[in-house]
DNA sequence: TCCGTTTATGGCAAAATAGCCATAGAGCAA
DNA sequence: TTGCTCTATGGCTATTTTGCCATAAACGGA
């Protein structure tokens, strides 16, 4: 008796998948309130270009990102404003458990 | 010029990484609103009880189910009511974003 | 005590992921 | 054309993840 269906669970895995790395959550913080091309996304995340590339297209394989191609540039921009709300809401989460953490801890 | 430090998406790479399996959503579900024994989550993952052990360790150490002892049996329990608002916000995304998909091969 | 139940963990092999190099294609300028 | 820039992708290896089996520990009942 699954909650939900599998595929249910397996898109919605496959979006965390895509967020399951920092340099990828690092791309989503920095395109959230504006678009960047490859070279300037490439500098700030200090990979390589073909592996700055691939993240990008994990993110655009998953519906995070949208492409726009100007030129010989490609300009990637957020096409989602729930992260930070998501995380804000984990931050509160996670404190809470480092201080249970850091209380066993102490005893 | 990251936007933050390497820590701060390291942080939340970890969190999306134990939300990255179909079969840790399902708990995560499963435990939204009640608490279960691991004996319980097994019958209803379907997979060995290893393995759903595994898959609720990586959900406590990431810090968004919390267990509890009774007896022989552990019950675990969700931490956080933050998926459902983030998955929500995501399907609006997801539903554009095939819809583009669809417009595409459409033509 | 002895046994059955429940859970966690070590170990292993298969699969998936990550990151680099090399390279190809597209676009633009001289 | 030639050369430079920008981007995407194939190929490769290293690392990580996954899932099962076997097993051990803890607990309770007979």
């Amino acid at each position: 008796m699954p909650i939900r269906s599998s595929q249910f669970y397996e898109a919605r895995a496959k979006i965390a998948r895509a967020l399951a790395h920092p340099s990828r959550l690092l791309l989503m913080d920095a395109l959230r309130d504006r678009e960047m091309c490859v070279c300037d996304l490439t500098e700030l995340v200090g990979s390589d270009q073909s592996t700055v590339s691939k993240h990008l297209a994990v993110l655009k394989e998953a519906g995070l990102v949208s492409v726009r191609k100007e030129r010989s540039m490609s300009f990637y921009a957020s096409r989602c404003q729930c992260l930070d709300g998501f995380f804000g809401c984990l931050d509160t989460v996670l404190k809470q458990h480092i201080e249970d953490q850091r209380a066993v801890l102490v005893g």
